[in-house]
DNA sequence: CTTATTATTAAGGAGTCCATCATTAGTACA
DNA sequence: TGTACTAATGATGGACTCCTTAATAATAAG
């Protein structure tokens, strides 16, 4: 009963369904011809045509070309303007700042990226954030003017409203209003999440993950997450702070990372965000003293997974963060481990996302919220569509 | 865009939402005008009328008398006919089987125990569950053929499909297709599940998380387990292995109940299935032996909970099962560690449902699962109504 | 140039919902 | 007892959305 609506409808409900079945179907289906249309969204050819007509109306639909070489009278296309509006994707790292610029169906547009200081203060990271958003928005000859959404990825604890309770990584972060703050700087909706769910969703829309409806995700790195998806969607949780089972004491998250970077074999000198790397690098060519470190690593990283694949049972395990790339070396340990623990052994993938993963989530994100507003159920039928440019 | 139908819809289809709107008010707010019917679900009288018509000539509802002392002429009132067909709840524990007759509202109107012995083999089982169940239906009157669906709670691990993948307690089960051998016994659907997920099921409708969307059930007693509900659904997971975190050997939940039971001041001689409560007991009494085995217990039970605390980050956390009488003595240390290891401490309480707790969460699942039916999507518009009582 | 194929357009019909108004059945009070 | 008041009922007409069917238009193939 949960999926039926508790209040009524209308006459003008049932063309409201119908337009976003319309709409649904032209997101993903590509350019399509109204028989196809109709035939995807169950209408009949003339109702699909009123429909499609409405929306051409409103802007969010518009006519391509016809496709030639066909036997017959050629078909009108149409096709969903995913061109009308903006989406924002931000990955705020504690080194890097990276934004990406998509378009209403999630095709990246434009990309940038830029360092950061870690403990860098909070105007001068404002800032940077500030530049590479606005760098990336210039690729496309676009303003601030022309989002609709902002959606933001960050490490740290993030409450439901945007808060930023903790983060170890950023220090001018803790205790900021994130969200309020970026709402200075874009005049659109503007989403505060951690960047681990983010990744999580990112996995589960267009990653390795894509298809399965419960996926836990590993972000395992210098710093280490994890994000739910659970029944489709993302969890967040009462609070906001699902996935931080790094914090149980138990499976030593916290200090797992130590194992690669202290390894034993790393050359003195070498600056410590590539320790890990070479370690791991190392136990692909056999290093034995390198094996036993991502063993010992594998055995923390297998008891806070082990708990997550036996509370949710998920159907797929997806290994993100810095140290996927070395998914081949870590994943066979982890695999034994959680064999001899738990009852269903789920797919185990290393992500094939990288270091994309957390901006593309955002946009991801913001898509979400996108759809959400499509129809909010009371009062806009259809949101309005394209106020910049005015339709004849 | 998930909660979209991606079919459209017909006029007919509207009307259907209208319909469920309609029981779905009716169902939860007892005997209504058709006033107040209008006002629940939107629509105008005029159109509340005929689906009421509808749903009265199909037999989903009736006319009861009007009440009577209110000004200007006396409103019709109407009611879901919840007598319209019936449910049946099986607990079906190693050392008892319960059941529990319910009405399409989930009211339970009979329930029946019986004792069974944990290694009984497996024609005396069921033997039992057919007893227990025709009991509980003969003191409504009724048979099998008035039952709707059945649906069952056991201990062990359950599939998808109603196979049991393995049972400790009831060495009987191990392998058995619970489902296919119950379907012999009952001409209608029936369901099998974990029951501390069905516990949990019930905590979340009926009991203490009663509103909660995001519930963690503890299934504490001589045997443990938990059950999720997450964003107000049962979460069974991909394999329907959720909730095992009973296996993590880090948190020591398979042999935690050691410690209550050999706490070292229960007195020879006493059955072993009181000598937990003994010790919980005197714990509450003030004996210091006991209140340090508590603490042990409350150590353990604290890591696999605080995994799951941190990884859902859920409402409130209910703790079920036997020992749950004794809440109050081990909810205080249960907190303390949570407390030192969690981010938000989600609200912490025993449950009051009691031994009932399984009982009332299969009757739960199986008013999900009618409400599924009630409208499938595909073909029929509503569910055929009540096929043994030809309405006029 | 004709035929086959496919898409488009238009007209008629059915179903659902809403707004409005006269009617009805009860209570309250003189 | 009889009248005024109150609130629900029932019926009518209009508006909207969808469907089916049939006629028309545009292109490729022969």
């Amino acid at each position: 009963m949960s999926n039926i609506p508790s209040r009524g409808g209308d006459l003008s409900r049932l063309r409201q369904l119908n337009s976003l079945s319309a709409i649904k179907a032209l997101r993903g289906n590509g350019p399509v011809t109204l028989s196809a249309l109709a035939e995807l969204t169950g209408l009949s050819r003339p109702s699909t045509k009123e429909v499609v007509d409405e929306l051409m109306e409103l802007g969010w639909v518009e006519e391509v070309p016809p496709a030639p070489g066909t036997m017959g009278r050629p078909a009108r296309r149409y096709r969903f303007r995913a061109d009308g509006g903006h989406l924002v994707g931000i990955d705020i790292g504690a080194h890097n700042v990276r934004a990406a610029l998509a378009d209403l169906d999630g095709n990246v547009l434009a990309e940038t990226r830029q360092a950061a200081r870690p403990d860098a203060p909070l105007g001068e990271r404002m800032a940077t954030i500030e530049r590479t958003v606005s760098g990336c928005l210039s690729l496309s000859g676009l303003t601030t003017a022309d989002l609709w959404t902002v959606a933001v990825g960050t490490t740290g604890l993030v409450d439901t409203q945007g808060h930023i309770k903790l983060s170890a990584a950023i220090p001018a972060w803790n205790g900021l209003d994130l969200a309020a703050s970026l709402q200075e700087m874009f005049p659109c909706d503007v989403l505060v999440e951690n960047d681990s769910r983010l990744a999580a969703l990112a996995e589960s829309r267009r990653g390795v993950a894509r298809g399965s409806r419960d996926v836990v995700f590993l972000h395992v790195g210098r710093r280490m997450g994890t994000g739910l998806i659970i029944d489709g969607k993302l969890h967040r949780g009462f609070g906001a702070a699902a996935g931080e089972i790094v914090m149980l004491p138990e499976a030593g998250w916290l200090t797992a990372p130590e194992e690669l970077n202290d390894s034993g074999i790393v050359p003195a000198g070498m600056p410590p965000e590539d320790a890990a790397g070479y370690t791991l690098a190392a136990a692909r060519n056999g290093d034995p003293i390198a094996r036993e470190a991502v063993e010992r690593y594998a055995e923390k990283l297998a008891i806070g997974t082990a708990a997550a694949v036996l509370l949710l049972d998920p159907e797929i395990v997806v290994l993100g963060g810095g140290f996927s790339r070395s998914a081949d070396v870590l994943l066979p340990p982890l695999r034994a481990r959680l064999e001899a623990v738990c009852l269903r052994i789920p797919e185990l993938r290393g992500s094939t996302l990288g270091d994309e993963c957390v901006v593309l989530g955002a946009i991801d994100y913001a898509i979400d919220h996108l759809d959400r507003q499509f129809f909010t159920a009371d009062e806009p039928a259809l949101r309005p569509p394209f106020p910049q440019e005015p339709v004849s």
